[in-house]
DNA sequence: ACAGTTTATATGAATATTCATGTAAATACA
DNA sequence: TGTATTTACATGAATATTCATATAAACTGT
C-alpha cells in the first residue's frame, strides 16, 4: 500500500525505521519459511561468527531487552538450536552458543542472507549500498 | 555496550535495524517522559499532518500489524488522544483523528522531534544526512 | 576479609502483539 | 440483480515482550 504522510515522511528515524522495516520484511518470508522467527534468526546468525555469547551481549546485539532474550534463549533452546553453559571466569553470565543442529539449520539461511543482499545491491546499485553502509556504520559507532 | 558479531556486522539488513533502533532510542526516552509509547507517538505523529487516517493506512505507516492498531487506537482512544469515526465513503472504514487534546499533546513533541532530527544532524553532517535520507527514499520508493 | 555497590541473569505479573477468524461492507461479474 | 470474492476492521486466544524485582556473583574501598 505505501501510505504517505505529512510529518513522517522526511523525518530520518522514520526513513530508517521504514527502510529497516521493509529489508528486514522480505528476508522474513525467507527466514519463517524455515520455522525461525525473526528474533531467532538474528540470534543464530550472530552466534553463527562466534563460539559463543552472553545473553547479556545478545541482547544488545539482536536490539532486545535482556529478560526477552532469556526467554528466547529459552524457546531456542528446547527447541534445540542452541545450549548455554555457565561461563567459567563470570559465574554470573549464561553463555549461549549453536548446537551442531542450529549450525546446521543457520547455514543456508546464511548463504540465503547473502542473496538477498545481493539481490538487494543488484537493485539498488554496489556504489549507492556501499556508500549506505558507510552511513549507516558511522552513524553507529558515533553514537552507539 | 555495543557488541560486535561477526556475520551481521556488515549486513545491510542489520546495519538499518540498528541505526534505526539507535536513533529511535534516543528520541524514545524523550516520548516516553510524555507519557506515550513510541508506538503512540508514531500514531499521532502521522495524524498530526493530516485530517484522519484509517486503522489501514495507520498500520502501514507506523510498521504494524492491523490487530495491533486497532488496539492501540483503542488504548489511545480511552487515554483522550484520538477519537474514531465511520468513514461516509467506505463504511467499513474506521477514520482515526486527533482529538484538541492529542493535538495539544503531540505538538511540542514535533518540534522536539525536529530538534532531536537537527542534532543529529550537526553531529553527522548536513550534506551526509541529506544524502541517507535520499538513499533511504529511493530504496523504500523502489521496494515499498 | 567485609560491608556496600554494581552487574548478569532469571522470573512472575502486567502488557502488548500476533494469529486465526468473524462480520459487514464493497466490488466483480455472471 | 444476485452471488462469489475481496477488503476493512474487530476480537478472542495464543504468544511474545516488558517491567519490576529477586538472586547470586563480581567489584570497590576500607
Amino acid at each position: 500500500m505505501t501510505t504517505k504522510s505529512g510529518f513522517v515522511d522526511d523525518y530520518l528515524a522514520y526513513l530508517l525505521a521504514r527502510a529497516s522495516h521493509l529489508i528486514s520484511s522480505e528476508f522474513h518470508v525467507v527466514v519463517e519459511a524455515s520455522g525461525l522467527s525473526l528474533m531467532a534468526w538474528r540470534v543464530m546468525a550472530s552466534l553463527s561468527g562466534k563460539d559463543a555469547l552472553s545473553v547479556g551481549e545478545l541482547a544488545d546485539i539482536v536490539l532486545a531487552k535482556q529478560p526477552t532474550v532469556t526467554k528466547l534463549v529459552g524457546r531456542m533452546e528446547e527447541a534445540g538450536w542452541v545450549k548455554r553453559c555457565d561461563a567459567t571466569h563470570d559465574k554470573r553470565q549464561s553463555l549461549v552458543s549453536l548446537t551442531p543442529a542450529g549450525r546446521r539449520k543457520v547455514k543456508p539461511l546464511l548463504a540465503l542472507a547473502q542473496a538477498h543482499e545481493s539481490q538487494v545491491t543488484a537493485d539498488i546499485g554496489a556504489a549507492e549500498v556501499a556508500q549506505l553502509k558507510r552511513a549507516l556504520e558511522r552513524m553507529i559507532a558515533m553514537r552507539g
